[in-house]
RNA sequence: GCCCCUGUAGCUCAGUGGAGAGAGCAAAGGAUUCCUAAUCCUUGGGCCGCAGGUUCGAUUCCUGUCAGGGGCACCA
């Protein structure tokens, strides 16, 4: 149309028979005053012609001709040389019907084209129950695992369990001290066990209380479950770090489900072994030629390869695998299964293992761009203004399960995709128990039970949705345009969020949507105002058509039945409603990818 | 030393190659005969860290610089 418009003042020769190369970029203007649709295109032109924007825009806006029948309204020039589009009002409406149509699948898009997609996140060590930080990668990989479904991503969600290594051995023998010291003795268990090896606590072992409730569930083990007398004291350890691990992981599970988040696998580093993938995984690189063997280790040549700092150990001098071998198995692995686009949700202190794991998935011959990583920053923990300090070491944490105990799962996820994943996250406590206006999560979960409320109160009214017939001229207020706008911009919020792997927009703009309801709300009513009994004659005591409980007896009395509204006051009431409902439609969808539940009363 | 992230209102942070830069909190004052006052309104408040560059146009992109946080193991 633009060009049309400008290939006409050509013919005028208004402009120059030889146009040059030029981009016609259509935008949504951040302000309601410039229009719908904004274009810069005299900008763009406006040098290479040597004529001023403004003057271009001017000169474009004047040829261009809009079609009776078509969507737009006008068009004009504005400010330094904009060309602003005006819609018709009826294609602002439209979206309603679309909503009502669609309801809970407003928003979806086929964006992903089914394609694959594995979200690995939380995969914390069971080595101890789940912090905070965890509880905000798990937000994240959940809501985005939603976000990337409903945007046409087949979706896989995983859990990485390191759940043998140094760690389990040195969580094994700390429990296995803490057992000898506080549980063993006078226990009479000395009939079960026998042959048990000293073990001393180590230097670094873990503290905290539920490392004791793990050396107290040892007491319960079958007399199988200890190894045999003349077995080596690291076959205890390892055998009483598996039990604890285990008992560990079953914690996290249960804390996770608490939290409404679930996966599809619990890949086990344990089985990477097993399976030999590991090995397998080795002898890959070997026979690409990227192994190197000195000092008595195995290492992986990324230093002159890859631009890497340094080359890397994967196989100790001691025989033992390192971490980093059996992490380049399970990408290995993820590759091998096929999927499109790997999501890896990890602690910001991975960063710098970042470069090493895509030079490690090149070295095996796979697109490392297919691998898209989200650093999770730490989350500063406030109770009414001080620091709570958190150290998985110390034991002087609070976990997440007990901040969900505290404030609520709605509360804590809510918070967690307030803020971009990779920047720092003030969490007060305090401020997120609060029910009043200035908590977020209850501002947005208030604008949905008052939808409800309006919604319940227009049924004993007689007022029902959907809508007979729709028209668009009775919702004209810049307040409903501005909420039918925002509406209009849900589909392409969520796309935008799905791709850029961000689900904190969604938190942003549901507020947003939720203070432009409370602000219409509190100014308009949606429903007609109640008439005084005197006004409303004869149809006194007769009781109320269908779907009425008794229970609004009493009330019937100063309520107005259907047919007892002027037509227009009744049309206008309706689509009044079918924006709140709408609205309502996209927080209820837009709180659905984030977690969070919908309260049909506050 | 090298690498990554972050510098935007008093505080916590959104945001964008374009049109007086936004929200929440905090401060002060106000608003319910009527669909939930868990709401709303008003008022102040800003060299978008600093300096260059690219551009018709930079808070946004590039370079440098300063400040804060984090990372640089034969740990995971």
């Amino acid at each position: 149309m633009i060009r049309d418009a400008l290939a006409r003042g050509q013919a005028e020769a208004v402009f120059p028979a030889e146009l040059p190369e030029y981009e016609v970029t259509i935008e949504l203007p951040r302000r309601s005053e410039f229009g719908d649709l904004a274009c810069n295109v005299a900008f763009r032109l406006a040098g290479k012609l040597r004529m001023p924007p403004r003057k271009l825009a001017e000169l474009i806006a004047s040829r261009i001709s809009l079609e009776p029948e078509g969507e737009l309204d006008r068009v004009e020039a504005a400010g330094g040389g904009f060309l602003n589009f005006l819609l018709k009002k009826r294609v602002w409406g439209s979206v309603l019907e679309r909503i009502q149509a669609e309801r809970q699948a407003y928003g979806d898009s086929r964006l992903g084209q089914g394609r694959r997609v594995i979200i690995e996140f939380v995969s914390a060590n069971p080595t101890g129950p789940l912090h905070v930080g965890h509880g905000r990668g798990a937000a994240v990989g959940d809501s985005l695992a939603n976000l990337m479904k409903v945007s046409g991503f087949q979706v896989w969600k995983e859990y990485y369990v390191n759940n043998i290594g140094r760690q389990i051995n040195l969580l094994g023998q700390s429990v296995l001290a803490r057992f000898q010291e506080k549980v063993y003795p006078g226990s009479g268990l000395d009939k079960v066990i026998t042959g048990m090896p000293a073990v001393e606590f180590p230097a670094d072992g873990y503290q905290g209380g539920y490392i004791l409730d793990l050396a107290k569930g040892l007491a319960q083990q079958p007399a199988d479950f200890w190894p045999s007398s003349e077995k080596a004291r690291e076959e205890w350890i390892r055998a009483v770090g598996i039990y604890a691990g285990n008992r560990v992981l079953e914690g996290i599970k249960a804390d996770l489900e608490k939290f409404g988040v679930t996966f599809d696998l619990w890949a086990s580093e344990q089985e990477m072994y097993k399976s030999g993938k590991v090995d397998q995984a080795l002898a890959d690189l070997e026979n690409r030629g990227y192994l190197e063997r000195h000092e008595g280790a195995t290492w992986f040549k990324s230093k002159d390869t890859f631009g890497e700092e340094k080359d890397r150990v994967l196989i100790r001098s001691t025989g033992e695998k390192t971490y980093f071998a059996s992490d380049i198995a399970y990408h290995r692995e993820k590759y091998a299964r096929g999927f499109d686009q790997i999501v890896n949700i990890w602690g910001s202190d991975h960063h710098g293992y970042i470069p090493r794991v895509r030079a490690a998935i090149q070295a095996l011959g796979y697109p490392e761009e297919k691998l898209r990583v989200i650093l999770i920053q730490f989350v500063n923990l406030l109770r009414a203004g001080k620091q709570v300090s958190m150290s998985t070491r110390s034991g002087e944490f609070i976990t997440l399960a007990d901040l969900v105990a505290e404030v609520g799962r709605d509360a804590a996820r809510f918070f967690f995709l307030f803020r971009k994943a990779d920047s720092h996250l003030d969490f007060d406590l305090e401020l997120a128990k609060k029910q009043a206006p200035e908590n977020p999560v209850f501002y947005v979960q208030y604008a949905y039970a008052r939808v409800s409320s309006i919604r319940e109160e227009a049924r004993r009214m007689g007022i029902t949705l959907p809508v007979p017939e729709w028209d668009p001229d009775l919702l004209t207020l810049p307040e409903e345009l501005t909420l039918l706008r925002q509406l209009v911009w849900f589909p392409n919020l969520i796309r935008e969020s799905a791709q850029a792997l961000e689900p904190h927009h969604l938190t942003a703009y549901l507020l947003e949507l939720a203070g432009n309801f409370h602000r219409y709300y509190h100014d308009y009513r949606v429903l007609p105002p109640k008439r005084s009994s005197e006004e409303q004659g004869a149809r006194e005591g007769q009781s109320s058509g269908e779907g009425q409980s008794s229970k609004l007896k009493g009330e019937n009395q100063n309520d107005r039945e259907e047919g007892n509204f002027e037509p227009e006051e009744l049309k206008l009431s309706q689509a009044r409603l079918a924006l709140c409902d709408s609205v309502q439609v996209v927080i209820r969808k837009g709180l659905e990818i984030l977690g969070i539940q919908v309260p049909e009363k506050m």
